[in-house]
DNA sequence: TGCAGTGTTGCTTC
DNA sequence: CGAAGCAACACTGC
């Protein structure tokens, strides 16, 4: 998933969903012998713990710093949840049927988003008693569908929670308030001889940025990837500062993007993946007015290569995206 | 059959 | 020190 967007509108859907809702029991898959993260849950000695810390608390809200979720309960402990490649978070009735790896499936066979194929993949389930409910008598769980299991999830004392090596490492929040040009630019240039490409995917210098807006926010400032960020000009970085806020921006907007995995709180597809420009667009014609056919100005048409940097996948126009 | 894949970390090499 | 390359995590889809 999840880059930014996705994560925000999770944490959205989490704050309409589970507000005030009181954790009641915690199931999952990596309750074996076989898994062994650390602070994990799994790390079966950490899951116990783990549902310690948490179970009989009430969910106060939620809450995205980078790509992580934070759940805060009322007893002062945090749910830390990154979902990595391709865990997502979904809100609905599940059961436990049988015995196998995969045991819990959404109650409804009839919820067409629950039972996509993409969300079955259950490997953790807390089940909730929602406000104003009697105690067993609704059966409603959020659940981690996360189909190649990198996911990570632990609980973090509340107090502090930004100081922690969780999330102390992170640069700043493009969409906060105080967010700006200045900021931006300062935290680039922390990375003088790196490729851009590289640069705006460190965690460290901006927070939330993954391969995809990445590639988008390149190809709309017209620079490309493997620009050193110390010969980008402050114009050109400046175009770049709005593009990434546009990018994430619409990525919000249109619920995410559902090229692979992600799905919101409901299980549904989000559209920004109809929306790329760059992103997994290889060979097709550039969609920039002046890249899409031969004219006077002598300008070529422009087709969408991928060459990989920094060991990603990268997308960009060869026409008019500039190596600086 | 083989490879690529929305993320991150840690190790190695230069 | 910093940048880059690679493996690991685990599994699916083209």
């Amino acid at each position: 998933m999840p880059e930014l967007p996705e994560v925000q509108t999770t944490v959205n859907g989490l704050n309409k969903k589970v507000k005030g809702a009181k954790i009641i029991d915690v199931w999952s898959i990596y309750n074996s012998p076989y898994y062994k993260s650390k602070e994990n849950i799994k790390d079966p000695k950490f899951f116990k713990e783990f549902k310690e810390r948490i179970i009989g608390s009430k969910i106060i809200n939620a809450e995205r710093r980078a790509k992580n979720i934070l759940i805060y309960l009322d007893n002062k402990e945090t749910i830390l949840i990154h979902m990595k490649m391709t865990g997502h978070l979904m809100f609905g009735e599940y059961t436990n049927t049988n015995k196998t790896n995969d045991p819990w499936k959404p109650t409804d066979p009839n919820n067409e988003a629950l039972n996509d194929p993409f969300n079955t993949h259950i490997r953790l389930v807390f089940s909730l008693e929602m406000p104003g409910t009697k105690k067993g008598v609704e059966k409603v769980n959020l659940v981690l569908s996360d189909t190649r299991k990198f996911a990570k999830v632990t609980v973090i004392k509340t107090d502090g929670i930004f100081h922690s090596p969780d999330l102390s490492h992170l640069g700043p929040e493009p969409l906060a308030k105080e967010f700006n040009f200045k900021i931006f630019k300062d935290q680039i240039n922390k990375k003088p001889n790196g490729k851009i490409k590289t640069t705006l995917l460190d965690q460290t210098i901006i927070a939330g940025i993954g391969n995809i807006y990445s590639d988008e926010a390149l190809w709309l400032s017209n620079i490309h990837p493997e620009s050193l960020v110390k010969n980008i000009l402050d114009t050109e970085l400046k175009k770049l500062f709005n593009s990434v806020l546009i990018v994430l921006k619409n990525g919000i907007d249109f619920g995410g993007d559902s090229m692979s995995d992600y799905r919101n709180i409901d299980g549904e597809r989000g559209s920004f993946q109809e929306r790329h420009n760059a992103y997994r667009k290889t060979g097709h014609i550039c969609s920039k007015p002046a890249c899409k056919k031969e004219n006077k100005l002598n300008l070529k048409i422009g087709i969408i290569k991928r060459i990989v940097v920094g060991g990603r996948s990268t997308h960009y126009c060869e026409n008019h995206q500039t190596k600086y």
